[in-house]
DNA sequence: GCTAACTTGTGAATCAATTCACAAGACAGC
DNA sequence: GCTGTCTTGTGAATTGATTCACAAGTTAGC
């Protein structure tokens, strides 16, 4: 398969989540027009983004939104459930611990882990917080997929090692630093900071700055 | 001023990051390379992102480490404390209000609303919960910058539309839809299951995924 | 079966971002 | 002051992503 572009993929989600919306209505087909203007973007961008994967349109008539949806489910992995491990049950770790929005779509959270013994041992929506201790046991049995890091920058490239140590091959990591990971580990770090930063650029540029926002 | 790309605000907030860095080491001059180095990418792509704004460097010396990051605060505008309100006081909204790395970067947490009674009146870190009704009132009143919007998606768009009227030019959106702002209007939408589905898509395709992680 | 109205899939063209490559300036050693 | 070594700043070249534009299917109406 040729390289696919992140942003792409983003958008590929974006459609499933649109097409998810229409099946619910009760649409049974959809053109890429109509795709595109819940999206935010062209008909032709649409087009282009399923054409990496096959053709699965008819001419003349559009998409069928089950098939679709079907289809963007498996180009994503979304068929499986994937199993994520949190490190770290501070106000992040915990807010998305108990995020619905994870669950919806197939991520199951197995474990979340903390170093703090006064941690240990309460329960966020119905998982038991661990001792940072057994992490690499569990891991080991339990062959997570996704591990999520939200432990303290000083702490995150030592859990990273753990994990991937451990056969992790996902990380989404959420500590202001570059984690170093090897090329067959997939990392995704979210920053907040410099998504304020961004703001903050386009409020003292003005318009210059317009910012595109593809996220949503 | 020509229109300057998202991924080099970006970059530029990273190279504030390490600039701060090599400052508390007691450098006092830091070449394109170095900075290279440290973030992931290459001498000339440092360069030509400070480029857009001026040549802050010396031919043969590389860039005065603590010029280029009055220059770097300069350019993203944070220079003067951005006041910053949250309107709903669920997980994401109290982890955000209590979250460091937004106060060390000069966003200050002005107010937090929610419209659930059992919350007002709470305090997150020192702030307040406030009643949603006062929303209108306090945003007029003390004219905060940016809004950050953890409230549940059916209410997003109405949330949106009431900061905007009330003069805000920012928004960072955590929930998850394409919120409908003016041009004039600064938006940034965070989706986490967008992330995770990147995560996915990353393991189910193996390395013909490869994503670039520019965020860290 | 024929026509008209749609809509896909995709090469070609355009637009945008990154990388190359080098002239020009700056300093250190002598 | 001259030479050698660095490093910037920036046009030119390249690589990558998006948009255009149209041939090729598909359906509905008659």
């Amino acid at each position: 398969m040729k390289h696919i572009a992140e942003s792409t993929v983003r958008r590929l989600s974006l459609y499933l989540r649109f097409l998810e919306e229409f099946e619910a209505r009760g649409h049974t087909t959809i053109s890429s027009d109509e795709l595109a203007a819940r999206g935010g973007t062209t008909s032709a961008q649409v087009r282009k983004d399923l054409s990496f994967f096959g053709s699965f349109g008819k001419r003349g008539l559009g998409y069928s939104v089950p098939e679709l949806t079907g289809r963007l489910r498996e180009i994503l992995g979304l068929q499986k459930e994937w199993r994520v491990i949190i490190i770290g049950a501070g106000k992040i770790g915990a807010a998305l611990a108990q995020y619905e929005g994870f669950r919806q779509r197939g991520f199951h959270v197995a474990a979340v882990f903390d170093s703090d013994p006064a941690k240990v041992g309460q329960t966020l929506d119905g998982v038991v917080v661990r001792s940072i201790a057994e992490l690499e046991r569990v891991t080991t049995r339990e062959h997570p997929d996704i591990a999520v890091i939200t432990v303290p920058a000083h702490a995150a490239q030592r859990v990273a090692d753990q994990v991937i140590a451990a056969g992790v091959r996902a990380i989404m990591n959420f500590a202001p630093l570059r984690l170093q990971v090897p090329e067959s580990v997939a990392l995704k770090t979210v920053n907040m900071a410099l998504e304020l930063e961004g703001l903050s650029f386009a409020l003292s540029n003005g318009r210059d700055a317009e910012l595109r926002d593809s996220n949503s």
